[in-house]
DNA sequence: AGATATTTGTTCGTATGTATT
DNA sequence: TAATACATACGAACAAATATC
């Protein structure tokens, strides 16, 4: 009765994930250390197979850990890679009402700050590509393909330096919020008009930005961003208001299913 | 040769999720609606019941599914929740390297907007809460655990503005830094010296600011939460550098496992 | 480069547990 | 209470992938 077995409610596979993971949070236990086998985590745990594979499944779709086949394969510890947890967090924000605006409020806020901390941290690697972001959004864009590709590379370059901001908070929120950005331009119409003005202002600006960069001039880069995303900030006004965050599916082949209330 | 199926590496599991999910991200799935049952799943996609289960595992884990035993039971579309998207952030900031002096620098810059945001937008019962955080931590701690739930209601007065802010992502945003530094109280001995004189500063702060939301002085609450971020920052400059971000585990039970590299 | 061993991935049948009616 | 409808769990067998020799 007092027993713990008898207090579980929650199913054997989340009890089996939970405790996994007690064991791969506790100390000593880092990426790319190995789970035992299925075999041995059934006997282990006293469960069949369907149920270690579910608790499998849960800690790899958490990024938690990696499965592999074939010798020395298996489960093994991963660092969750900001892909997997930027995928999980948009997750949240699709049922959330989200506006450009909101999005845009939030990246005022962090940009200028993300940005200034990262003044210092830019490899030459980091350099050459700031530039050659800018130029492929130089070229007048042909198609309208090309245009989407540019506001693409434009949010890149952004990208680029909140990846080197040493704190990872903010250095996650902005790169996420890049990402939001980045799926209403995969998933809306962004061709706002006046685009080639806009598409020049921000030219001007990242030029000036990477310029603040090559001399370590950290006041210059949060001056420089502060302007940039009010400016930024004007061009979406225009824009539709309500955008429901997405992140991009990797299917292609579509089932539809019957609803049932 | 070019037909998706011969192109498709995944899992059939990781597939059949992709497929499901697809589905209930088109127009017109919310929360609440039902998938099919295990079997008519079985069926749709031609697999068997471990891979539907592996499969709708995956789903639940990201809260997009709820599961439920009996007639009329099944997968039924959920809303994610804030806790499980706090939580699977929070893995990710477990392999970060995060400082509490990251995270109060983030803290900094969002608690004042976000607070700011959210005047006139709170509900009576949430003056009553506030009230009640505020006397709570008012008494004179007679127990070390006493102390360290003064902490944690401390950082519930900001939950409750953060919660009000109408700007998902802001809102989002402090809630889960508030969780990192509840973990940090939690995980960590959190007795800083002169402890006494900074929950009296708290409190001051949080009787100034809950009359500046009285009187939905939009200009004050930012000002005072400025200030009070500044004071907190302050206090916890002296604390231990480097805490790796937490997560409240529910298991109780601890099972050690082989660690083989 | 090919064969083999190792380990996950998937299926099917069956039995049990649980909530609804 | 009993019947029903559904998820949960076990175990054996087979398929597929992959590292190693």
């Amino acid at each position: 009765m007092s027993s713990p077995l008898f207090l579980t409610r929650r199913k054997l596979s989340d009890l089996v994930a939970g405790q996994i993971k007690e064991w791969l949070m506790s100390a000593g236990i880092g990426p790319g250390d190995r789970l035992p086998q299925e075999r041995d985590l059934m006997s282990r745990f006293d469960v069949g197979k369907g149920t270690i594979r579910e608790a499998l499944k849960a800690l790899e779709v958490q990024g938690l850990v990696r499965m592999s086949t074939g010798p020395s394969g298996g489960a093994a510890v991963s660092e969750v890679r900001y892909e997997t947890a930027a995928g999980l967090l948009g997750n949240y924000f699709y049922f959330q009402e989200l506006s450009t605006e909101a999005i845009y409020e939030a990246r005022r806020l962090l940009e200028p700050v993300t940005a200034a901390l990262a003044v210092g941290h830019l490899t030459e690697e980091d350099f050459r590509r700031l530039e050659q972001l800018i130029e492929s959004c130089a070229r007048e864009p042909e198609e309208i393909d090309e245009r989407r590709r540019q506001r693409l590379e434009e949010l890149e370059f952004h990208n680029v330096l909140a990846r080197r901001c040493p704190n990872p908070l903010l250095s996650f929120q902005c790169r996420f919020i890049n990402k939001l950005l980045s799926d209403v331009v995969v998933f809306r119409k962004m061709y706002v008009p006046k685009q080639r003005r806009i598409a020049q202002e921000n030219h001007v600006a990242h030029v000036e930005l990477l310029e603040a960069y090559r001399r370590d001039d950290r006041e210059r880069v949060h001056e420089a961003m502060t302007r940039h995303m009010e400016e930024c900030s004007c061009h979406v006004a225009e824009l539709e208001a309500v955008v429901r965050a997405r992140f991009l599916s990797d299917e292609t082949v579509t089932v539809s299913l019957d609803r049932q209330k």
